[in-house]
DNA sequence: TTTGATTTTCAGCTAAATTTCAGCAAAATA
DNA sequence: TATTTTGCTGAAATTTAGCTGAAAATCAAA
């Protein structure tokens, strides 16, 4: 595993240094709040053990800003105070577990294994539309689970559908949010991919309720 | 999704360019500051990648000017520089978030996406008649909560009146509004178009008052 | 360069929407 | 009441929007 550590006590950031090392794990050490802020930014770490106070940006406001911006990993928040109010303050921002100094290694050492454990809040990145889904991570469509291979233009459109699931999109706006600016697209190459899609999300389940409806006049739209 | 990148430095916006397009998405590229925001301003972005430091606009420039204009679309900062202030100045001027060069791809298209996510400011559009609606943005009527499927040209008829509610209408400027400006078109067409209006939102709710009226001799008007 | 896949355009077709027409009804005028 | 004007409506005529097979153009890989 690949642990951060944000301590501005050097003895105590290098013993756990040490005493992950040992166990098997890379450990990046990080002295100071913003520069291991930019650390957590920008490395993907399993977990990242956290001091609450800090010189310059303090471990409560790292936090936030990581769980802001969508950065899940597991923070395991180190602090002196033994108070009830600081420990919510410190899980409200969005640490997940919390410890107090001093501690025994062996009990640092069961959290984080602990943490990792857990099941990883991943950024929901699917969309769906009745048993359709699109993965934006991994490019997969699948329908009644079964995979559906779709070009990059065939994806960017059914993407942008799916995203405005149950509303009707004119084929104007279509062009203008699917195709570069510098491309001068007929609204035909719309009707087109449209009858692309159909083809391979529609017409195969024949026996399901179809999902790309034309709306004349107005446009397209996906509903269930 | 539709990106823009905004970034004098060929190589980096090419890099950045390709690796987006391999996830499918749609990557428009400027390398010059106002050419960016004049692509920003015309377009429909998902997202926009943002130079900090440009010739002539810079990042923090368009990002401020932008905002003035109630574009809200996300932005993600592109900088050099490692130190704080930097950072709160992008982040005041209404940037979304911000990365420090050089980062790594993956840092940047994880980035993107949780960007992208956010929910959309997304602005009201509907005009109200008594229990009548339409919405100008999704193309939706309905009475009474029942959805009411309307042809484009009976839409544009109706919203015509309902933005000019209680007040009686000419057939010759209804013409004029509705239809384009060099289409010869006979009063009895708006006759026939208000007739299929009332078919539609009037006739199904007899047990509800009529909201079309005919002011003989002056023309049409919406009313409760 | 060749090959295959993807993207884009084109042309013909069909169904739906629009527009006109003609006859009728109601209201206004005299 | 008779006449004229105005609006309503069913249906025909006309136009348009969207679908589709196939060709052309573009792109990417071998």
């Amino acid at each position: 595993m690949k642990i951060l550590v944000v301590e501005d006590e050097h003895k105590i950031a290098n013993l756990i240094k040490q005493g992950l090392e040992q166990e098997h794990h890379i450990v990046d050490v990080s002295y100071e709040g913003i520069h291991g802020y930019d650390l957590a930014v920008s490395e993907f770490y399993d977990a990242i053990i956290l001091d609450r106070l800090l010189p310059g940006l303090d471990g409560l406001a790292i936090c936030k800003q990581l769980r802001s911006q969508e950065n899940h990993t597991p923070i395991l928040m180190l602090t002196a105070k033994k108070q009830l109010e600081d420990k919510v303050e410190g899980l409200n921002s969005g640490a997940d577990d919390y410890l107090t100094k001093p501690f025994a290694f062996e009990e640092l050492l069961a959290r984080i294994k602990a943490l990792s454990r857990r099941p990883k809040k991943t950024i929901e990145s699917i969309l769906r539309v009745a048993d359709l889904t699109l993965d934006t991570n991994s490019y997969e469509v699948k329908r009644n689970d079964e995979k559906i291979l779709l070009s990059s233009k065939e994806f960017a459109l059914l993407e942008y559908l799916m995203r405005h699931k149950n509303k009707t999109l004119k084929k104007e706006h279509i062009i203008a949010h699917v195709w570069n600016y510098d491309t001068d697209i007929l609204p035909n190459t719309v009707e087109v991919f449209i009858g692309y899609l159909r083809n391979k999300i529609d017409k195969p389940f024949n026996n399901k309720k179809h999902l790309i409806h034309t709306v004349r006049g107005f446009g397209y739209k996906i509903e269930e």
